[in-house]
DNA sequence: ATTTAGGGTTAGATGGGGCTAAATCAAGTG
DNA sequence: CACTTGATTTAGCCCCATCTAACCCTAAAT
């Protein structure tokens, strides 16, 4: 069995992966999950003990199959609690986030099916991002890219709103930025800020870059294969 | 803040106070949650430091007004979970009480309120059991009493199945035992063994004594006052 | 009034998860 | 190629919730 904090720190070291490619340091980890460095590194042990990461002392981690797989489960009841609390409970899109990061840990197999039945098997959250499948296979990386590889006058579809903070989310909603919506490019600052015009609001919205950086977006075109 | 293991100490001295009218032993205790006496003797100093219990060394708890606020909040997520958990997710009777074990610390406020407007405010859960309100004031006592203290010849009906054990409620259910239904009692055993005809079912119902314990009913003239 | 049975409490250990301070390693710099 | 810098790990501490073993209190029985 494994504890909820355990549990936190592999999907940490997932999300961690799916942005980089390399070993994950402890630094980052540490940072994610707003813990001190010794105490990652005491986790780390345990985590490699029972296989679920592979270690190199003080060169980082990467999950092992069985570590991504639990990972894997994890992110599904999350974002699976994320879709159900927007489609049934009532739940704004930017509120989500908490309420299922206490839930997540806590559901059975049971809730899990059932949760997916009353969604008929939904393969994105609220946000965008894509829910593993119940076999718990590594996802596809998924189409389109960061906002932030545009330029002006192209025109995307919006795939998916990563951020996390609620109350940034709030603002991205307020100003079209959502999943689905067509943003026209209409400047990309040399300092990373995006502005752009959503074709659900009047007016333009302006994104700074560490905001940009988790909207991902797709060329129409690209949609289309 | 509290812990979810304070939590359930809370609830389950709650629920002991509810059958006794006298102090809670920590023996009563240690069965209850199924740990060692010293383990709870250790929590409830803490808990009477953080003001929950009334406490009078080799003589048991009781809890304060905080306590019990508390663990009527505990209780009132239990109840509700399980009266959603039936009514919104296709969960059976019988099963409900484990998952709105593990999910009653998990939840905020926002959860709490969200499910009890889906069910439109409800006051009891399926077991029958009364939901405390959202104020957490002390409930009332309901109506009835257990089963064991009718004889043969009453006609009753069943108003709470307080049992826990998923077996014994799957037992009851399929022989027509469950709030709502109409018994008959035909017999009561000098070992306490109640035999009841349910208008639900053919043929007759036998409940030992530590089940019929857990079947609260009242006589129909009773209910109409 | 003494004894005794049985439960309650104290003592001390364990494992989980966290911290700070000190030591150590990896890498880039002079 | 030695050195400095910055990150990582080790060492040692804390609190929580649990355990077993040992001790002690209460109340009932003699």
């Amino acid at each position: 069995m494994l504890s909820d904090v355990m549990e936190d720190y592999l999907k940490a070291i997932y999300q961690l992966q799916r942005e980089t490619d390399e070993r994950i340091k402890t630094s980052a980890i540490a940072e994610e999950l707003d813990v001190t460095s010794p105490t990652v590194t005491s986790m780390l042990d345990k985590l490699e003990d029972r296989g679920l990461v592979d270690r190199e002392k003080y060169r980082g981690v990467t999950l092992t199959g069985e570590g991504e797989t639990v990972a894997l489960e994890v992110i599904r009841h999350h974002r699976l609690l994320e879709a159900y609390l927007t489609e049934h409970l009532d739940y704004d899109w930017a509120e989500v986030h908490e309420e299922a990061d206490r839930l997540e840990h806590h559901i059975s197999e049971n809730f899990e099916a059932r949760v997916a039945d009353a969604l008929d098997q939904p393969t994105v959250d609220p946000h965008g991002s894509p829910i593993p499948s119940a076999d718990l296979e590594p996802p596809e990386r998924p189409d389109g890219e960061s906002v932030t590889e545009f330029e002006e006058g192209d025109v995307v579809i919006v795939e998916e709103v990563a951020d996390r903070d609620a109350e940034v989310l709030s603002y991205l909603a307020d100003h079209g930025v959502e999943p689905g919506v067509e943003l026209e490019i209409i400047e990309v600052a040399p300092f990373g800020m995006v502005t752009a015009r959503s074709s659900d609001r009047d007016g333009t919205v302006s994104l700074p870059e560490s905001v940009a950086h988790h909207v991902r977006v797709a060329a129409p075109a690209e949609i289309e294969q």
